[in-house]
Formats: structure tokens, C-alpha cells, sequence
DNA sequence: TTGTACGCGTTATCAT
DNA sequence: ATGATAACGCGTACAA
């Protein structure tokens, strides 16, 4: 079984540069000779060695996405599935491989820079909601890899794709003021992640926009999970609100069991509004109102801004690049209707 | 800034094959000359190149996850970032990368097989939970890369990881038979799935065993989502089962949700059980009772089997290995207690 | 259009 | 202990 260009040069009785011509499609070669090396590399099966193709190109087609360590513990939340799914559905598109790199308890960032970074093996990296405490983007600029962080970076340098968090936080508590409320309080996400950051500054611009109030025990850090959005949920009932901005659907649904195991009714006593629109927000009772971003569509953007600077021909000064996509409010059942 | 052994060699005065040794760790260097040797290598902040290096060793520490496409819709299901975890969690520990390969809209089988399967990357394929009906396995097998699957499969040829669904199943069943029921009822999964075939036939034997009929309107198919959980307990109710086992905790969920819409009480008016315990298991109302399987270890030691393979010095013939994890029955609210 | 020759950065064998 | 030198499999100027 035929395994090198040579060997299938000799096959059909030419040299080695004609077939890898033929093997990449370059077009001096004679239709006859084609078809002959076509022949020959059928008939043994012969498939090119990607390493060695990467070593002469200097190519490899391979995309790693790196899940920093704080995110790593949420990798549960139907976010990540959703997220890894456009950009996997990418990389199919363009022929790039994705690498999957979670930050686990037995991976530093030492280990990370020696072993990933600097395996030679990636042409770019997207890193997945980076906290600003992070080694991770400091790292990458350091090794000028290429790379694209998903969420917003303060970092002048890193380009990124986001949601637009603000607006959607403020669309969300709009509509708890439209519906007659005032004492609204939220569940913030950790407030070292920029998403959490924005859709907190979303509620309180909006908040104080409208002349409302807005008190200490009205807001309390969650950790983007369903059992921290109970516990948070659970200390901002004694301040009594009648409405909750969750920065997450999975906060969000915490809230309303908190709620219900307190003897209150959603959305009778209190109104809850989400952010994500993740399935379980359809299926949660009551329907749960939210705000949708588009998370595959975040992804699959993601893979296709960072092909696109390596794949562009011309050696444009690489300008930076980030991009906002809209988020949605998603009306339901969870904030009833107007008091 | 010195990229490669040559240039170091250069730097350090030496030969690159010294350098070589001395980023390998032979042992046969002198202790001064490694240290002129490490000094340079410092000094430059030189990296071996991966791909060069796997060219000549023929080694690439690369493993792929690849997810069917019957499956790539069942992606947000807790159960895949946690069997990634342990999956990513293994590789870090072991020095390997794991590449995600989902089938999506853009991907066929010919262009895996091509892309992926014969790029010469991948020392090793895990296949997830891959259902009887696809390609992913004879491919896998024609293509002679080491591979093995998660969830048992049919062909003799098979290395295969899994848990123990038919006791899993049966021990559920028994719960249910244990606290008074007869009247028991089950959601599968998709039957090319063979967790799914496995569970049912738990189920099924449990009852024969037990002298216990089973009618056909107690059976119902779903597809492993809440929403197919609904639509599979609502046909169920009609028959007024007082106990039903669904095949995942996702498809219980559902069923809760249905029962709670047809104004039934559970676990009053019927018990349900579930199978996984994913963490939604223990906030949903009533916590769910399941059974749990060790999702994470599942990917950890799929990841440690595979690259045991390559990794053993001796060439023992290759032998086929199977494991199967227990599985365990966690009792909480969603049975009620005996009737 | 086709072939020759060199380079990609390592590892590994064999002298010394 | 160290250094030539030959793979590893492919791409690609350059020459013919």
C-alpha cells in the first residue's frame, strides 16, 4: 500500500512534483499524466501526510478553543454546548480542526504556554470568556498567536466578539419599569467576567435613567449557576422586591425555585427576567422571560473573524476587529403582565 | 529570536544534535555543556517545534472526540460537557490534546474520513456513543486507527467504554416494584442507541422477572430531550401508569412536566424515575430520583484506555478491552414513598 | 508541462 | 560525550 509521493510517482512513472501537483490541483499538469497519477493514487489509496504537508506549509488548519479555569466549572451551562457547536460547525465549514482545551486542576498556564501555545500545531485561538484576572490573554499576546477572546476584553489589543450585554440588560429591566415595578433588584454574574460586568451596568444605568432607586440589598453576586441564583435569590427576598433581573437563565431559574420554596409566586409576588435564552428557559415554570443572545451564531463568528485574518492574501496591517451582535428580549410568563 | 535546534546550536556552540539531547533529556551530556546548551534556550526563549518534531517521531499526542450527528443534537444535554470535562481532564493529565469533531450540516462522512480520519494528526479517535446505523464505527475500523467507543458496541472488533445500563435500569425498576407499583410504565431513548436499547431491556426483564405485564401503550420512545420526555409522557397518561422510568434525566424532567400540565401530582399521582443524574436532577420539583452513571470518568477513561494503547512499550497483541462502570440508584423525592 | 534540488525542524543512527 | 548525516513526507523555486 502506496503511502509516500514518491511511491506513487513511481507508480505511474513520473516524479514526485507532478503528483503532489496533481495531489493540490495545480493546473500545468497535462490531462493525460493526470489522469494517470489519479489513477495510481486511487488504486493504492494513498492519502497525503498532514504533518508533513504542515512542516513544508507552515499550515496547519487547526483552531484551539481554550475554556479558561473559572469557566471551566460552569462548562455545564447549555452556553458552552451551544457556543462549541457554531464554532465546530465553522471549522467544518472552512476545513479547520478545532482543539478543545479546558483548563482543569492538573493544567497550569505554564503547562498551557509550553504544551498548547507553543506546540507549533495552532494557527489561532479563541479564548472563551477569559476573566480579566486570567493569565490566558496576557499570554497569548505575549506569544502573538492569533487569537480572538468571546466576550469583551478591556485589553486594547484583543480583538473579540460579544453581545451587546448593556443593551439587552437594559431592554430587560425596561421592561420590568414598563410593567409597573420599581423595587427590582438583580443577580449579577462574578463581576471579574465582563458579560456580568455590562449586564450589571445595563441595570443600573437603566435604573437610574428612570429615577428608581436602587439599594445595596438589592443586588447580590451569583456565580452564573442555577444554585448560586437560588442562594442569591434567597438573601434578596428579605428586602422584598417585586422583580429580578438574573444576569443567566440558569441564575434566573434558581431564583424562581428560591421563590417558590419561600412560599412566593412567580410572577405574582415577584417577576424574574433571564439572560441567555437557553433551552431550559422554554421548559422551566413559568415560561421564563429573557433575553436572547445568539450563542452559536457567537461561535461560529468567532472561528470565521479568526480565519479571516490568515486566510486574507494581502498583509493588511491587522486592524483591530470586534464585533457586537444584538441581543433579543424574549417576552413569556415569568414577569406576568402589567400591576 | 532563535526558532530553531540550529540556531542554538549556533548560540551554544555545539552541534544541534547535542541540543536535540539536551531538550530531550538524553542523558549521555555533560553537565557543563548542557548548561551552556540551557542557558542559550533561555536566553532565545526557543520551543521545539511540534510539528517538525512529530514528523520525525511520528507521534503527535493528538486524540479526536468525534460526536455523531444523532448525537451532535443532544449536545446541550449536561452529559456531553461532562463526559468532555473528564475527557480534557485525562488528556491534560496525560500530555495529549483532544480535538472536537461535530457533525454538523457541513460535514459528511467522506469528507471526515479525508479530513480528519487520514490526516495523519490523530494517533487516536474516541467516538461518542455513535448509534448502530452510523458510519463512524466501520469507518474507524477500515481506516485502522486506533479508536474506541463510548457506550458498547455490537462489532466484535469494538474497544469500548460504558456503564451498566441494564443494572441501572433493573435497579430503578426495582425501586419502583419495591415501593408498590405494577402499573410502571417507560420512556426510551432512540433504539439504534444502544444505552438506550440497554435500558430498555433492564426495564424489561426486570418486569418479566417480576411476573409484571407490560403493555404496549407503557411504552413510549423518545429522543433523550425534555421536550421528547413531554411528548412521550403525555401519549404514556392515557394508559395511567402509577410509575414511570424514562431513560434520561432530561426525558424525566419532561415527563414531570407533563404529568404536573395533565393536572397529575408527582410523586403522588405518579412516580417518575430518571437516569444520569445530570446536576438539573437535584433541582427540579420534585428532586429527581435516578440513576447515576459516572459521566466524567466515563471521558477520563476512555481518554487513559485509548493512549494505553499506543503508549505500552511491548507489542502485545493488541487485545480487545472493554469496560463497564457500575451504576448506582440515588433516591430522593420523585417516587414518594410505598404506596 | 515536467523534473531537479533544496528546505521545513526534528529525531535517530552511526562514527568518533 | 559529541558531531555528521540520513531520514520523516511534502511543497516549490528554478531550470529544462
Amino acid at each position: 500500500m502506496a503511502r509516500t509521493l514518491d511511491e506513487i510517482a513511481r507508480e505511474a512513472g513520473v516524479s514526485r512534483s507532478t503528483v503532489s501537483r496533481v495531489v493540490n490541483n495545480h493546473p500545468s499538469v497535462s490531462p493525460e499524466t493526470r489522469a494517470r497519477v489519479e489513477a495510481a493514487i486511487e488504486r493504492t489509496g494513498y492519502r497525503p501526510h498532514g504533518i508533513a504537508r504542515s512542516l513544508a506549509t507552515r499550515r496547519t488548519h487547526i483552531l484551539a478553543m481554550i475554556v479558561p479555569e473559572a469557566v471551566t466549572k460552569l462548562f455545564t451551562d447549555p452556553y458552552f454546548p451551544l457556543m462549541l457547536r457554531g464554532a465546530t460547525e465553522a471549522c467544518n465549514r472552512a476545513g479547520y480542526q478545532l482543539l478543545l482545551s479546558l483548563f482543569t486542576a492538573s493544567m497550569d498556564s505554564g503547562i498551557l504556554r509550553d504544551r498548547v501555545l507553543r506546540s507549533g500545531y495552532l494557527e489561532g485561538v479563541i479564548a472563551a470568556n477569559a476573566s480579566l484576572s486570567d493569565e490566558l490573554v496576557p499570554s497569548l499576546v505575549e506569544e502573538r498567536i492569533p487569537f480572538l477572546t468571546i466576550g469583551r476584553h478591556p485589553d486594547d489589543r484583543v480583538n473579540y466578539v460579544d453581545v451587546d450585554n448593556i443593551g439587552g440588560a437594559r431592554m430587560a429591566v425596561e421592561h420590568l419599569i414598563r410593567l409597573g415595578h420599581t423595587r427590582i433588584a438583580t443577580i449579577t454574574g462574578p463581576q471579574d467576567m465582563t458579560p456580568a460586568q455590562d449586564r450589571f451596568e445595563g441595570y443600573r444605568e437603566t435604573m437610574e435613567m428612570h429615577r428608581l432607586p436602587v439599594s445595596e440589598g438589592w443586588i447580590a453576586e451569583g456565580d452564573f449557576t442555577e444554585a448560586g441564583g437560588r442562594a442569591a435569590m434567597t438573601r434578596l427576598l428579605s428586602e422584598r422586591p417585586t422583580a429580578v433581573f438574573a444576569a443567566s437563565d440558569s441564575m434566573a431559574i434558581g431564583a424562581i425555585r428560591a421563590a417558590w420554596a419561600a412560599g412566593l409566586d412567580v410572577p405574582e409576588d415577584v417577576a424574574v427576567v433571564g439572560f441567555d435564552d437557553i433551552p431550559s428557559a422554554l421548559t422551566v415554570e413559568p415560561e421564563l422571560t429573557t433575553v436572547r443572545q445568539p450563542i452559536e451564531r457567537l461561535g461560529h463568528l468567532a472561528v470565521e473573524m479568526l480565519i479571516q485574518r490568515f486566510e486574507q492574501d494581502g498583509e493588511q496591517p491587522t486592524s483591530i476587529q470586534r464585533v457586537v451582535l444584538p441581543t433579543e428580549l424574549i417576552v413569556r410568563k415569568s414577569c406576568g403582565s402589567a400591576r
